[in-house]
Formats: structure tokens, sequence, C-alpha cells
DNA sequence: TGTCCACCAGTTTTT
DNA sequence: CTGGTGGACA
């Protein structure tokens, strides 16, 4: 996908081009080709040959939506009732734009290039680069991400001693993300509030000073792409005119997940044109065709502002609509569809859908009750190796949490039993300090308006440029309003020792040459940048064993600017940075490699595996505690709870523990009051929730107390006994020194675990680092344990 | 200015 | 248990 960034070649030029059709058309164009409808049912058929102004497709959990949507825009291409630069397709993650154009590649070719394929984020970056000057920006802006905003806030509330009146930079952000996702400003929502709220006047100037700096540093946050787009179309109506004659179809992908700025943009783009708004334009246009996808049941985002009224009301939002219902599923067992059907069915106030599949009722899905998380994640390890064991790729397999805390006892669980596996989002490599510096000298460089970034590189590597001097910089820069990367230039006019100013003039030339040459490749600034800078030879010289994994970072980064150069010839410093900018956790999974993925449930949607694994299935966990308070907080942790059911194609396993570890803190922990709502006979319990532990139980959830259900009756057996010897130290197993690498192990071998007990080597496999043996244990089962770091010794 | 240490608070999901 | 912060000292 070397296109996924639009660099070139975007066919805006295609606008001249006689237009084939208005949407609404009908009839006049040719039939689709039957080999674009060939094994697709009656549904969608339908959904892919109809013509209107407006079609939503309830498309529910695996009713194969993507081939729906790809062939739908095949027909458009291949009857010609459409150019590509006339389609504009919007998802909401690169993975599903990349895979989308892809599918429609493979069916008509060459012929799809020119399509707008992007996120919701990256079709505004595209459209506010292109129109920037017309409202008085840079198209060199830069994005900032969440913890850029929530650095620049952190200062500006400090600045002003408002942590004192309680205003956190998280809450600020949190705030000023939901207000203009719901397309305020600063003085519309002035206008709502009440301003004799200290706390609300003190969040306002917040507010105000916070834009204020985005603007002098040429940036945008996050929520900005979308709702400046949508105030730039309707402040600009001929800019407006211009992309909704050029847009005539608009298809959206997980339209449930629409919050009220998507919901704008859609709404603005598919008006229609009249005369007379374009000068070369001869007659009326009606408004775009628009097709949205969306499950209601899948809606999951209502945290970032995410209005599910978009897709229910669709109907009465864009009259004349067609709606079609897929219901059957192409992914699932009957027994997966079965439970997930039971579980969203608790959900009231929803369209009823019921899923289907004709392909049989598969595996019953495998209940686990684990003393502990690492004994939970102990049976995740188990069952892998058994999956795998019986033909299954670790690719097929992944584990969900509800949490990013979570993937600690998994992942050294994982570790300890020499299972391949990568976890998805998380702490993400762009969070690393180094990373971060790397990435703000590029910043700096190619916005030199953008202080934040800046100040995050002018001591760094240590240049003598402390606090004292940056705020002296920075009240210069004030005094003549001019940007902090003015005032390095000019440092001669400030008085500061002769070793600073020095410093502070070798980085502004540094940064200037650079800055000089924005087309230059971005591989080659980072590489010189660092290297120039002394922040390479700084972690080469540093005796910190830290550092030389820094350094290795360094260097992984600049061998991506380098494979992104490559996958984009011409690619600047900008489109790099914008690129990098928009990466979603969920475009960091590319199928290759055979590992295990771990993620949070959220990040789990729009994917599928044959076997998936859902953890902690608790009370407090899931449905989470914070959400309980949230109006719909439950019903929409029980649609988080159907997506993670609904993406296992053969297998699904549910677990959790009776007690759960949280800041080093043991708490017992409740099973799910969602797990009640699976029918029994669809579980086969390994070890059942029990109903014993009376202190517990929380009050709402009497029924697992006075009434247990049948399932956990009958299933009940008693668990094993727990791991004798010493207490249990699971945590930073993996970290503790142990080096068995010279322990020589052979089949047959007597061996002691620390938490498994005695056991006798089944077999050896790999070499070195990655030798593996296999254990049959007394009374713990067959285990596999990496032999370099297993706490055990032979006897 | 830089470094070290002790204390403290905050812990959901993320385009 | 983590990371961040602020103070004391070199």
């Amino acid at each position: 996908m070397s296109d996924l960034w639009g660099l070139g070649d975007d066919g805006f030029e295609e606008v001249q081009r006689p237009t084939p059709l208005g949407a609404g058309g009908g009839s006049a164009h040719g039939a689709i080709p039957e080999a674009l409808l060939a094994g697709l049912n009656p549904p969608q058929r339908e959904a892919v040959e109809h013509r209107g102004p407006a079609l939503l497709i309830v498309a529910g959990a695996g009713s194969g939506k993507t081939r729906v949507l790809t062939h739908r825009v095949a027909g458009l291409l291949a009857t010609r009732e459409a150019w590509p630069s006339q389609i504009l397709a919007i998802t909401f993650t690169n993975k599903a734009a990349a895979e989308m154009r892809e599918r429609v590649e493979q069916l008509v070719g060459e012929e799809s290039r020119g399509m707008w394929i992007r996120t919701f984020h990256s079709a505004c970056v595209r459209i506010l680069r292109r129109e920037a000057e017309e409202f008085g920006f840079k198209d060199s802006f830069t994005i900032y991400d969440s913890g850029d905003v929530r650095a620049l806030l952190k200062r500006l509330i400090k600045e002003r001693g408002a942590d004192i009146t309680g205003l956190t930079p998280g809450g600020v952000a949190a705030r000023i993300s939901k207000a203009k996702n719901e397309l305020h400003d600063v003085d519309s929502w002035a206008r709502t509030a009440s301003l004799d709220n200290p706390l609300d006047a003190a969040f306002l100037e917040i507010w105000r000073e916070y834009d204020r700096e985005l603007r002098r540093a040429n940036a945008f946050d996050f929520d900005d792409l979308i709702s400046q787009t949508v105030f730039l179309l309707r402040a600009f109506p001929r800019v407006a005119a211009q992309y909704r004659k050029r847009f005539r179809h608009i298809l959206v992908d997980e339209y449930q997940d629409t919050n009220a700025a998507q919901y704008a943009l859609i709404r603005e783009l598919t008006q229609p044109v009249s005369r007379g708004e374009l000068p070369d334009l001869r007659d009326d246009l009606p408004g775009a065709s628009l097709t949205v996808v969306g499950d209601s049941d899948q809606s999951i985002y209502a945290f970032r502002g995410a209005d599910i009224r978009n897709i229910t009301d669709f109907e009465r939002d864009f009259p004349g609509a067609r709606v079609i219902m897929l219901e059957q599923n192409y992914r699932s067992t009957q027994n997966i569809l079965s439970a997930a059907n039971a579980v969203i069915g608790n959900n009231f106030d929803r369209r009823a859908k019921n899923l289907w599949t004709d392909s049989g009722d598969g595996a019953k899905i495998v209940g686990f009750t684990g003393y502990s998380g690492h004994d939970e994640a102990q049976f995740v390890a188990d069952e892998i190796v058994e999956l795998t064991g019986g033909g299954m790729a670790y690719s097929d397999i992944a584990v969900f949490y509800r949490t990013n805390a979570q993937t600690r006892a998994l992942e050294e669980v994982l570790i300890r039993t020499a299972i391949p596996y990568r976890v998805i989002g998380g702490t993400k490599f762009y969070e690393r300090a180094e990373i971060k510096d790397a990435m703000a000298y590029l910043v700096t460089v190619a916005n030199p308006a953008d202080a934040l970034s800046l100040r995050r590189i002018m001591n760094v590597p240590k240049r003598g440029i402390g606090p004292a001097t940056e705020a002296a910089l920075q009240a210069f820069a004030d005094e003549h309003d001019i940007t902090l990367r003015d005032a390095m230039r000019r440092v001669d006019e400030i008085a500061l020792g002769p070793k600073v100013a020095g410093a502070i003039k070798d980085l502004a030339a540094l940064l200037d040459e650079f800055s000089a040459r924005p087309d230059a490749d971005p591989g080659e600034v980072l590489r010189e940048l660092m290297s120039r800078s002394g922040y390479t030879d700084q972690l080469r010289r540093s005796p910190d064993p830290q550092d030389a994994a820094r350094l290795e970072n360094v260097e992984e980064l600049i061998a991506v600017t380098r494979e992104f150069r490559r996958q984009n010839p011409g690619g600047t410093l900008i489109d790099f940075l914008t690129e990098t900018s928009l990466v979603a956790a969920a475009d960091e999974l590319d199928d290759s490699g055979g590992q295990v993925s771990l993620m949070t449930l959220h990040t789990a949607k729009g994917l599928e595996f044959e076997a998936v694994f859902i953890t902690g299935v608790e009370e407090d966990l899931l449905p989470h505690r914070m959400s309980a308070n949230e109006p719909g907080g439950p019903a929409e942790e029980r649609r988080l709870f159907y997506v993670g059911i609904t993406r296992a194609r053969q297998r699904l396993h549910l677990s959790l523990a009776m007690t759960r570890a949280q800041f080093g803190e043991v708490n017992p922990a409740v099973p799910s009051r969602y797990l009640e709502e699976i029918p029994a006979d669809l579980i086969d319990w390994r070890t059942p929730p029990t109903t014993m532990r009376a202190s517990a139980q929380p009050r709402a959830l009497g029924r697992w107390r006075d009434e247990p259900r049948e399932q956990f009756v009958t299933g009940y057996r008693t668990p094993p006994p727990l791991p004798k010897g010493p207490k249990k130290e699971f945590a930073n197993t993996i970290t503790e020194v142990r080096d068995n690498s010279g322990l020589e192990l052979a089949a047959g071998d007597r061996i002691r675990h620390k938490d498994f007990g005695e056991g006798t080597v089944q077999a050896v496999t790999g070499l070195d680092k990655k030798r593996v043996a296999e254990v049959r244990f007394d009374t713990a089962g067959r285990k596999r344990l990496l032999v370099k770091i297993a706490p055990i010794e032979k006897l």
C-alpha cells in the first residue's frame, strides 16, 4: 500500500473530466458484472446493487460487510457510474483503509487509483493542508498527540496557578476534546457555561490560551483535524462546493462510532451544489450518495464522543434512505453466536438482530477460573500450547483484556512458556522518551513555529541551556512577538553567558540548516540531526545499559524513516510526521510473524481470530468500575464483551480470577454479571466460578450469593490444590537474574520447579536461549518452559 | 546547572 | 508498582 497516504496521484484533477452520472441515477448505467455479485447472499447482493441517495447497511459482526463495501465500490467503478476520484470511502483505522483499497484493487485493478480511501483524520489532514493558505494556516502544520496536549496543558495550568483549583491536564484535555467533538469553540462554549463557577472560568481561560498556543505553534490537536475541517467547509462555501462536486459517492465504515463532528463533516460533504456556486458548473448537482455501514451493537466509543443516534436516526436524517440488514454470519460457530446473541439481548433499546450461521455448533466455549491473574495467565498459556499442538498457528490466536495493566501477568507467563506473542497497542514505540526526542527534532525542523517540540530538545542532549535560559529566551520572544526559534537566532540581543549563547546559536544553526530543505530525505535528516546534535554520542558514551537499548531504538526509528521513503518516493518530512501521528493501535498488526496477539477489547474491534481468549471477565473489570457512574456505561461494556466474543471463529475461552492484584495489593474478584447471561449449556467450565467467597460479594450481585445459577453448580469440580512451597513471588520473576543456559537437560531428567513442584522432562527442543523443555509435573500437569529463565533445578 | 533521593499521587477504553 | 515532582546538595 504505497499510496496509503496519497502522496501525489490523488486524481484531484479528474474532477474536470465529464461526470458520468449524478448520484441517485439508478438505471442509466450498465449492469454490475456478475463476477462482482457471485457468492453474495440476497441482502448482501441488494446492498451492492441498490442505488439511491442514502443507504444504511446494518452489518452484524462477521456478516461480510467489508466484502459488501468493496464490491459496492467495485460495482460503481466497473459500471462507469463513477470515476475513482469521485469516491470517498472513510474508515476509522489505516488498517481498514488499506484492506479496503487492496480488495477493491483486486476486484477492478488499476481502475481504483485516485479514490480517496482514508481515515477520517487523514482525509481531514489532506483537506486542511490543501486549503491551509485559504484560512490562515501554513500547510506545514504538525499534529499534537495526546502526550503533546497534556504537556502543553500542564505548562499552561501551572503558569496560571490553576493547579490549585483542581484542574488537571488530563481532565482539561478530556473536556476540551469533548467540546471540540461537539463542534464547540471557546466562544460558543462560553455562552453555554455559567461563568460564575470559578472552575469553569479557569477552564475556559486555559482552553483559550491552549488554542492560542496551538495556533502560534502552527499545530492542530487530534480533534481539531475534524472540527476545523467542518468550520472550513462552513466558512468557505466555494471550497465546500468543490469537494461536494468532487465526491459523488461517499461511504462510511463503522458508522456507529462517528461523533458529532464527524457526522457534521459527512453532512457538509453530502450537500447539493447549486449552479453558480462554482464557475464551471452548468447544472445543479444533487448531494453525493451516502452509504454507511455499521452495527449499533458494536458501538464502544461513546466515551470518545461517538453518538449511537447517528446510526439509529439515520433514516430520519437522510430521507429516502434504504436500510438493509445483514444477519448471516460467516465467521463464528453457532455456539459462539448463541452466546453473543444472549449477551447482547440484555441490552434493551436496540433494534432486534439475530446472528446465525449454517456452519454448525462447533466446540463449546471453555471457561476457567484461576486463583489469581497469574493462574489465569497460566491457563491461557496451557491452552495455547494445546491449540498449537493441534496444528493451529500462533497468529490465529488472540488474547483480549479490558485494561492494559492486565498484560503484565500474561506476558510473564507467555515468556516463561516460550510462546511468541505481540502486544498490540500498549506502551508504544512512539511513546518512548528517546523516540519522542528524536521525533521532536524532526517536528522542530519541519515546523519551526512549534515551541513545544523545541523546548523538548533544547537541552537534550545537555547543552547547558537550563530553565532559566529558556525563560529568558521565551521572555525575549514574547517581548518582540516572535517565535522561540526566532529568539534563538537573535540570542546576541539577550544578555547571556558566552557559553550558553554559543550553544543556542549552534542548535539554531543546525535546525535551520534542515528547515531550509523541507523536501530532503527524512531518513537522512534524522540520521544527521541525531549525530550532529550529539544525541547518539551521548547515548553511546553512557554507562547505563538502558542507553544502549535507547540507541537501538533511535536506529530503529531511522530505519523506519528510510522505509517510509522507500515506500513513498519523494515523501517529505511533513508526510512522514503526518503518517506517524495518525497511526492507531490496530494498524500495528501485520498478519506476518507467527505470534499470538495481545490487545485490549477496544483494539480487537474489526479483527477476527480462530481462537480467542477473553480474560478478566470480572466485575469492576468488565464492566469496568469506572463505567458504573456513566450513563449507558454497563450497556456499553456489554457491547464491548459482545465485540470480544464475536471476534472468535472456532474457539472461545472466557477466563477470570478469584483474586486480582493491582497496585501490589491483592483484592478479591467477583465473576462478571455478563457470564450469567450466557446459557449454561454453551460453556464447558474447566474450573467454574465458585460461590464460596462470601466476603467478596458486592451488593448489586445478590444473585451470585443467594441463588447461584445452575451452570455453576452442575459444572462444579474441586479446584486443584494450590501449588505448595514458599509464597509465590510472581512479580518480576522474569527480570530476576536467572540464567540456566548452562543447564544440561534431557528427556527423563527429574526437576523441581518453584511453582509447579517436581516433574519429569519429556523432551527438550530449540537451541541456546530458545531452549524449551516440555515437562510432565506430578501435580500441575504438562507445561512448556523456557529453560533459560525457568525457576527450576535438576534433581 | 545537574544529580540524587524521597515522597507523592494515580491509575479505562483511544481515532 | 509505576512515574513524576520537588527539594537538597555538589
